[in-house]
DNA sequence: TTAAATTACGTGCATATGCACATAAATGGG
DNA sequence: CCCATTTATGTGCATATGCACGTAATTTAA
């Protein structure tokens, strides 16, 4: 299924250093390095998730939702994400029953909750994702993980001011 | 733009530890603040990456092309992303006059360049890539960076084998 | 109270992401 | 030389991502 099978034979012609090679061998990017491994450890997560049908990403909403009504905007906040990317987001979840719509006391709002079934699916999908974190952490060592764990948050951390800076 | 104004007011019951609280404050998911930190990381290269028109993916792409041919498949290697992911991706950046495609000595693959103009381009987009570099330096701290980015290698490294452990 | 500013949201657009499936070209036997 | 297999790629589908823009409800200011 996933077709990994690559550089296992060095290809005919040894890459010579010219200057106008097919790979320049960027400069090093912390953005690119970080998208890279999240692609990755996004598939690892989702190996163990596929058996509940659930991206990682949904998995997380279903998370951070509870039975008290959640704004639309309070729950992207709580999730670091954008509005807009969470309200299509949240169509699925509510489609196949575990969230639902609550009533809200400003007219404007739509606000959330997990349904009973979701609820019940959750505790399903987080054994999962235990799974997932467990699997995750034997492969990479408990240390190490702790570690990237805590460099995460701290980036996260330094990052948020960055982009409220000139607002 | 930003709306961060959030968690400005208490609401209304202080979050007891409830077993059905809003935010049931979900145990730490790796992938998770992996996906966050993406979020907000790329987000941030794009500030600088505007001016030029690009996304974040789009740099990388023209950074590992050059003037010698590559197929698709080698070329989704070198950036550890999926095929099909590149082949869409591919598609402005042709349409834009920065990349061609070239004859391959296989009728079935594709290869592509950077096209003279491409080429221009993509160093005038690396001045403002390592504006976002520095600047991402500067916020976050050389030695953190640093670090952050070693983790992030390791991380890639070790996360290598387990998706194809089972092949 | 009424008009202006603010707030909470939706939608269109352009990409990113990757899986399942389909196809054509190349290759390896027989 | 023909067929089974392998290889390189495309496409449909379902989401993820976030910006620009538009709108309704609410609040604020006059």
């Amino acid at each position: 299924m996933n077709t990994q099978a690559h550089s296992r034979t060095r290809r005919k012609s040894p890459p010579v250093a010219s200057k106008h090679d097919a790979g320049p061998a960027p400069l090093p990017c912390t953005g690119g390095r970080l998208r890279r491994l999240t692609r990755r450890m996004t598939s690892f997560y989702e190996q163990h998730l596929r058996v509940v049908g659930l991206k990682l990403s949904q998995y997380s909403v279903l998370a951070h939702l509870g039975r008290e009504a959640q704004t639309l905007t309070h729950l992207a906040d709580q999730l670091e994400m954008d509005r807009t990317t969470l309200t299509r987001g949240l169509q699925p979840l509510i489609e196949r029953g575990w969230v639902a719509e609550a009533p809200g006391s400003d007219a404007r709002q739509r606000c959330f909750v997990l349904t009973t079934q979701g609820e019940r699916f959750r505790t399903e999908a987080q054994r999962h994702w235990r799974d997932a974190q467990l699997a995750l952490e034997a492969h990479l060592g408990r240390d190490f993980t702790a570690n990237l764990q805590a460099q995460l948050d701290q980036a996260l951390d330094r990052l948020k001011p960055a982009l409220a800076e000139d607002n």
